[in-house]
DNA sequence: GAGCCCGCGTAC
DNA sequence: GACGTACGCGGGCTCG
């Protein structure tokens, strides 16, 4: 019986691919754009079609027969780009993976291949589609043999008829057409004058080369004929290029094409080694854990035994199920323990829904501490910060933390963004974890909502999956030489950072009360005036009806577009320049200082005030930035005004409990000061150790005068210079912000690399280094990874240098600060003291001391913090204390 | 109505 | 395009 057999012309749709698909690459710089279209194709055509047989035919590397006829055949082509090569093994190992059969032959192209297997299986009474565009496969279709192309913009679907209706030729007939319009593209001459629409006719009429040639005299068009007759060899040489081998014995039956099983996690690894996610998630959830060894328990007695299994273990697996993502105000639903991989058990303590019983907690906490709590193996969890605040509130002191698999992934990249459980068990596990949806359905479900027996496998699965990560991970943190600042730094501050949450901080509610009360008259006078100005109404907070009114009602000149260009921009830049033009924009600058300061701070602070504890409890995110930074979230407490009196209203509302006062301790140009010690610049090192103004220090340098002489201009101006530095500074920008010519700028930047030289050395040898290894790293030992370094687009590879210098830099700022956390933290505890810390702000730590520690702490927190790291420069803190945090900064 | 992106603005 | 690291607001769009 007839089957149909597909035979895929690859290089047609890997070229295709190429061209189509601009810019699309793998982090790190292997473009993909050729492999994404190519595998995009392939995949529509086992979707449309579902072939049972098929082939993909690629070109051979080499000459062929026809370079042996015709040496400049193909001779006009380009070598093929070198970004087009290094995508030829990726789309060879997918099809491999696929299950297809992929065919290269030495001495032969992708057409003839075809040719001789559409030929074969032909008169073997099967179908034939050649899936392919090229026009040279028209002398093949038959009856049995026709053509197609999965793109639906082009022609999809090529027979003998079409071939009859459009040129008025058989496919043999083709072929003799052929031989007069030779082909451009490969390099096959024809006869010169000769296009496909004469071809056409005359094969049309002669029917073929040997014809045409004994029959020239009836030819009636002189100079047509006379060409002709010039070019008679190139004529019958262009159709023997042009005739597609079909003779060559490839010894394939019909059985040796079958489409196979994919080879799921070979092609799974490859989708994700090219960072298409998109296949890769259409491959379906990985499974490489098993679920039979989890179990629930639900009696006292079961504890117990539990309990004792569990006692002399190295390690402990433990995650907590609840009814909040917010650690200070989850209650616990149950818990999951595991000490060996694949092993785990759930206790369920606060199910409400039940088919059987489970444990008391009050009595299940009891029999758990010696296994929880100090005194038992290390814990190990992902973000056991989280299960410590939540086992904290509900009287259990779970500790020591041995690992976080969080905190390690992070570590490692912690350029990754997002490091769940989900996302790190995939790429170390190759496992995809069952979803908090698959469990509990609907999102606005509680967890206790469902019952012990549903929860049991995914429970048991977080415990498992972070025991089997920690073990993945611990030998690469060994290998990039991350161990120590894992052991030492990170995790001892996850108990630092789950104290600091739980501490919050106290607000004055009525002064946000009075402060929200007076901004909301303000920004409702304002607003009137506003829609006076723009004679009507419309939202000032939508920047796009303000674009409207400014550009299109008021007529005022807009100043540049957004970044997506998607409107007028109405930043404050726009705004400022506008202001001496008209009273609007002025009014709206106003507006939206107020706004801001009543929306983004008053109000949701006081939303976010706990109804138990009366204060804000924040989270310091430790596994978020890309530089070793901590960030704080709901509410971000690391980005209070400061800079305006009207802001600094906001940090009056931020009070210690009676009997205490707020103490802040900063440290002084900690990210110059690093700069300094990383450098070795004589003059930028000399500036700290004589404790000089180091802006006006610089001034001072950089115009060549004695400090004294130093006008506050100057001093403005270096202080951006010695930030900008900083950042990877470029003219540019300096110029927009000091709003002087870019010219002056750079012969700022000049003079200032001249007169540090230092800086400008560590500049250069930090890229050098970074683009050596890939990656830059900290005081400590932290690592960012920048594949980028190596893009080639300028601005890719451009903001990746400027990440290079700028991340050693704060990084080790940030290093420094955890380090200091930790040195307080300890001090405090050892000597029994009451002071609270309470928050971190990149380079200040703010506390809550009681009256009569004040003095201790101010000496401790200065001397902790200056002496946490020896730098070649000191390290200086300011510390402030007051009834406020306004007072104490 | 939820979820997301955009434009914007706050901090260090 | 052009100076690094964050978070979160309101507007406005998409999707179910």
């Amino acid at each position: 019986m007839g089957r149909t057999v597909y035979l895929v012309d690859a290089s047609t749709f890997i070229h295709r691919g190429y061209h189509a698909i601009r810019d699309l690459s793998t982090r790190s710089g292997l473009p993909t754009n050729a492999v994404y279209g190519f595998i995009a194709t392939i995949h529509k055509l086992l979707r449309e079609r579902k072939p049972e047989f098929m082939a993909l035919a690629f070109d051979a590397k080499g000459k062929n027969f026809r370079h042996g006829l015709y040496p400049e055949y193909k001779a006009n082509r380009p070598p093929m780009p070198e970004d087009l090569v290094v995508q030829q093994e990726p789309i060879r190992r997918i099809i491999d993976a696929m299950g297809l059969r992929r065919l290269e032959v030495e001495g032969l192209e992708a057409d003839d291949l075809i040719a001789s297997m559409a030929v074969r299986f032909q008169d073997q009474g099967h179908d034939v589609v050649i899936v392919s565009a090229d026009k040279d496969f028209f002398q093949l279709l038959s009856p049995q043999v026709r053509m197609y192309d999965p793109n639906p913009k082009r022609e999809q679907s090529v027979t003998e008829e079409t071939l009859r209706d459009k040129f008025g030729l058989t496919p043999r007939g083709f072929l003799e057409a052929q031989g007069l319009m030779g082909d451009a593209t490969d390099n096959i001459p024809g006869v010169p004058g000769v296009g496909e629409k004469t071809a056409a006719k005359l094969i049309g009429g002669f029917g073929d080369l040997e014809t045409l040639y004994d029959r020239l005299d009836q030819v009636p068009q002189a100079k047509l004929r006379d060409k002709l007759a010039e070019h008679r060899e190139a004529a019958f040489l262009s159709r023997d290029l042009a005739r597609l081998e079909t003779g060559a014995s490839l010894g394939l039956s019909l059985e040796d094409l079958a489409v196979t099983e994919p080879d799921v996690e070979a092609l799974r690894q490859l989708y994700q080694e090219l960072e298409f996610t998109r296949f890769a998630a259409e491959l379906g959830p990985a499974k490489t854990v098993r679920y039979d060894d989890y179990h629930l328990v639900r009696t006292p007695a079961d504890l117990d035994i539990l309990v004792q299994e569990l006692a002399g273990a190295e390690r402990l697996s433990v995650d907590t199920e609840t009814t909040s993502v917010d650690p200070m105000r989850a209650r616990l639903v149950g818990l999951s323990l595991a000490a060996k991989s694949g092993r785990a058990f759930y206790l369920p303590v606060g199910h409400q829904t039940l088919t059987g019983g489970q444990l008391d907690w009050s009595d299940a906490s009891i029999r758990l501490g010696p296994l929880l709590e100090s005194a038992g193996p290390p814990k190990v969890g992902q973000n056991l910060k989280y299960d410590y605040i939540v086992f904290k509130r509900h009287g259990l002191a779970l500790g020591p933390i041995g690992d976080d698999s969080m905190i390690a992934s992070y570590l490692l990249d912690p350029g990754l963004g997002g490091h769940n459980l989900e996302r790190i068990s995939k790429t170390w596990l190759n496992h995809d974890p069952i979803t908090y949806q698959e469990v509990v359905g609907d999102k606005k479900t509680g967890f206790d909502q469902i019952t012990p027996e549903a929860a049991r496998e995914y429970a048991c699965e977080d415990a498992d999956l972070a025991l089997r990560l920690a073990a993945e991970m611990r030998p690469a943190l060994e290998e990039a030489g991350l161990l120590r600042l894992y052991e030492e730094l990170e995790l001892p501050l996850v108990e630092v950072l789950a104290e600091m949450e739980m501490n919050g901080v106290r607000l004055d509610e009525v002064l946000l009360g009075k402060l929200s009360e007076e901004l909301g008259d303000r920004l409702a006078e304002i607003e009137s005036r506003v829609y006076r100005l723009a004679g009507r109404e419309f939202n000032i907070n939508s920047p796009k009806q303000l674009g409207q009114v400014l550009f299109e009602d008021l007529g005022l000149s807009p100043g540049k577009k957004t970044k997506k260009k998607s409107g007028w921009s109405t930043d404050m830049e726009v705004l400022t320049e506008l202001a001496p033009v008209h009273e609007l924009p002025a009014e709206v600058l106003n507006y939206r200082t107020l706004a801001k300061l009543k929306s983004t701070y008053v109000e949701a602070l006081v939303q976010l005030i706990h109804p138990e504890t009366g204060r804000v409890h924040t989270s310091f995110n430790q596994t978020v930035t890309a530089t070793g930074r901590l960030s704080s979230s709901e509410p971000n407490l690391q980005n209070i005004p400061v800079r305006t009196d009207e802001g600094r209203r906001i940090r009056q509302a931020f009070i210690p409990d009676p009997g205490r006062l707020i103490l802040s301790a900063d440290y002084s140009q900690i990210e110059l000061r690093v700069l300094a010690h990383y450098s070795g610049d004589p003059g930028l090192q000399a500036a700290f150790r004589a404790g000089d103004d180091v802006h006006t220090r610089t001034a001072a340098e950089v115009h060549d005068i004695f400090p004294a002489l130093v006008t506050p201009e100057m001093r403005r101006e270096a202080k951006a210079v010695n930030f900008g530095i900083v950042y990877g500074l470029q003219a540019f920008g300096l110029a927009k912000q000091l709003g002087i010519e870019r010219k002056a700028a750079q012969e700022y930047i000049d003079r200032y690399f001249k007169r540090y030289a230092g800086v400008k050395d560590f500049i250069d040898l930090t890229l050098d280094q970074a683009r050596r290894d890939g990656f830059v790293t900290t005081l400590l030992g932290r690592r960012r990874l920048l594949p980028e370094l190596g893009s080639k687009n300028y601005q890719v590879r451009s903001m990746a240098e400027r990440m290079a210098v700028n991340t050693p830099i704060q990084g080790s700022a940030a290093d420094l600060i955890k380090l200091a956390m930790l040195a307080v933290h300890r001090t405090i505890r050892r000597e029994g003291l009451d002071t609270r810390m309470l928050l971190q702000v990149h380079d200040e730590l703010v506390f809550e001391v009681p009256q009569d520690e004040l003095e201790t702490i101010k000496d401790m927190v200065k001397r902790e913090m200056e002496g946490v790291y020896n730098l070649d420069v000191p390290l200086v803190v300011d510390v402030n204390h007051g009834p406020n945090w306004a007072e104490a900064h």
